[in-house]
DNA sequence: TGATATTAAGGTAACGTTAACACAAAGCGT
DNA sequence: ACGCTTTGTGTTAACGTTACCTTAATATCA
């Protein structure tokens, strides 16, 4: 009972010769440029509805040469750090008139890379990327901008004459959170989240070293523990379950830390759990600091200590600086902006009150 | 310091003129279907890198009427769910050569709408609609999977001749998570995360009333609190704030809940830390179910009672769904595939060992 | 050796839309 | 009544690609 194929979708084509009129008369009372008198856009509008008439995005685009879309490609899409630059570039965009589409590369060059191409065979207007940085993607969407695509970058490494770049300074939140554990009188800090050989790679991890250095701290290896994701040369994703790892790794140590940096808020929440279930208290016996400030901080027990991004901020001036390049075809000199992190401090660090 | 203006891109004739051969010898060159001389390739793949040549993607698929794209619609783009059925998607399709533009509609119909024309616009060959139902948003949709693209909805009430459906039995997860507390002793359950009125729309809100139901627990309508999205008709994304301020208001009853079935994980985050405010002991004085079985449900103190939703295997069904009406133009009656939840015991319900 | 595949190209015509131009009729200010 | 703008419609030619058809040289087989 289902040998019916489906139709084809009508065309301009057929709209028109169905009203009577030339296809051109139909497209001006589709896209509302031109003049039309009434009637006809009723006697057009009648022959749409009739027909299930949809203007077809692809040809329209083929012959504008532009899609009034943009491409955003992002990694880690579980973190809500993600999750709200995206929003802030949707919301954005979409003030504009401009669609969004959402491109996942979580794990490796390769995913990046077809990720842009799969976003420039839809000819986008441009490309918001979010992924960590790494060789091969970086050739290819160095590629891409120099052919006619707009590029933005946020907080990845990048340099270009025609991208913008927007980002975070990582660094001094990782200074800075790693600094307020010393100030608390801690000297060893273990760094929780990647391996030490990624430092290049992770400005959070150098920030870390730095404060250390800077106090005269001596910098333990032991104490810098994260996932198996050395062997690629970039950190990937860090969650709960490397958290918890590698704290248990950091408790079993001779002379454990007394203190812990995580990469994020996932990374410090295993952490947590660890230490929950060797019987210490927090942060009495062990202060936690995280990254990221996500909604879930606020309701681990202790609520974390960690260092906020403004992502919301970033995903606005993304959009408003991509669009910018949409519009204005002249080249002009990259832009290149870094926000500051802020340190948010709640009880996994100090006892209040 | 910044005229010149950015070249336009090269063409497949741009490319077959350098070369000096016709345009249809490159197009073979390019995409590998047809004859040409290993010479031949070589000298016009020499061109193509020189002249930086990509292929038009939008121009190639109006010409082939199909575009090996899929478009993903979700909303609560934060919760693990979301992504780990975005994940599972992606992957399955990139099995079988399909590229995945995800859209996000996080609060209504009309984001719901706006996507679904921007990816038809962009012809995609197939839609996967993840975003919770809604009348307008089914409309267009019906249109939609009227005209020749393939839909495939997951975990959304919607009813079309030719549109798939997946989805888990969140009833039964609702019944089986109120049961367990029921099982327990419970008798004065609260639900946390969607208002009472909202139960048409909710069927883990469902399950837990008729869990109470059988069992001849009358129901309290004060025990049942979300957020304030009861407005829309549509339970928006529940969230960890929405999770504490519920339970605070709870605590505050006269006869206060000894037990909670919240909406999802987050809510149920929330909620523990409300409770850990109040000073009392979970599951002691109070017992919390949540929905999902994030991954942070292992790591909550103490680990969270929760309900598992396969979403790995519906993103593969979906996908595969999808990819079959894509290959098969003929219309086959709709198939529904329901899979079960599984409640997954742990701390926050009974004191292990 | 002739008949038939196979290999290697080129030519033409779309795919469905819209920019650009052309043309005619109507409005309108002086 | 004259030019000048506004309004309404049609015609043509792309946008960049590929499906389909044609031509021709070479290879393969009975």
């Amino acid at each position: 009972m289902s040998e019916a194929t489906k139709r084809k979708p009508a065309t301009l084509s057929d709209v028109a010769s169905a009203v009577g009129v030339a296809p051109m008369t139909v497209s001006r009372v589709i896209s509302g440029n031109g003049y039309v008198s009434d009637e006809m856009r009723e006697k057009v509008m009648e022959a749409v509805k009739r027909l299930n008439y949809r203007r077809n995005g692809v040809a329209r685009n083929l012959k504008r040469q532009k899609t009034e879309t943009v491409g955003l490609v992002i990694g880690d899409i579980s973190n809500p750090y993600s999750t709200e630059l995206a929003n802030a570039v949707r919301e954005s965009l979409s003030a504009h008139g401009y669609n969004l589409f959402i491109c996942i590369s979580e794990h490796s060059a390769k995913e990046d890379i077809s990720a842009f191409d799969s976003l420039v065979d839809h000819n986008v207007d441009g490309i918001i990327v979010a992924t960590r940085s790494n060789q091969e993607g970086n050739e290819r969407l160095a590629e891409i901008a120099d052919s006619n695509v707009a590029v933005v970058v946020v907080g990845r490494d990048f340099q270009h004459p025609s991208v913008d770049s927007i980002s975070t300074d990582n660094f001094t939140g990782g200074f800075e959170a790693t600094q307020h554990l010393i100030d608390l009188g801690h000297k060893r800090i273990g760094f929780i989240g990647a391996a030490f050989e990624n430092r290049k790679n992770l400005k959070r991890l150098q920030g870390y070293l730095s404060a250390l250095t800077k106090h005269e701290i001596p910098v333990d290896e032991r104490l810098i523990t994260g996932g198996r994701e050395s062997l690629t040369g970039v950190p990937g994703y860090s969650t709960e379950s490397i958290g918890y790892e590698s704290m248990k790794r950091l408790l079993s140590l001779p002379n454990r830390p007394t203190a812990i940096f995580a990469r994020n808020d996932f990374t410090a929440v295993g952490a947590m759990t660890a230490v929950n279930e060797a019987g210490l208290q927090i942060p009495k016996d062990l202060a936690i600091v995280g990254f990221d400030d996500t909604p879930l901080a606020l309701h681990t027990m202790p609520a974390l200590t960690t260092v906020r991004q403004p992502m919301r901020i970033q995903g606005q001036l993304a959009s408003e600086m991509l669009l910018g390049r949409i519009k204005s075809r002249d080249v002009q000199d990259p832009i290149k902006r870094v926000l500051d992190c802020e340190l948010i401090i709640r009880e996994s660090t100090v006892t209040l009150r």
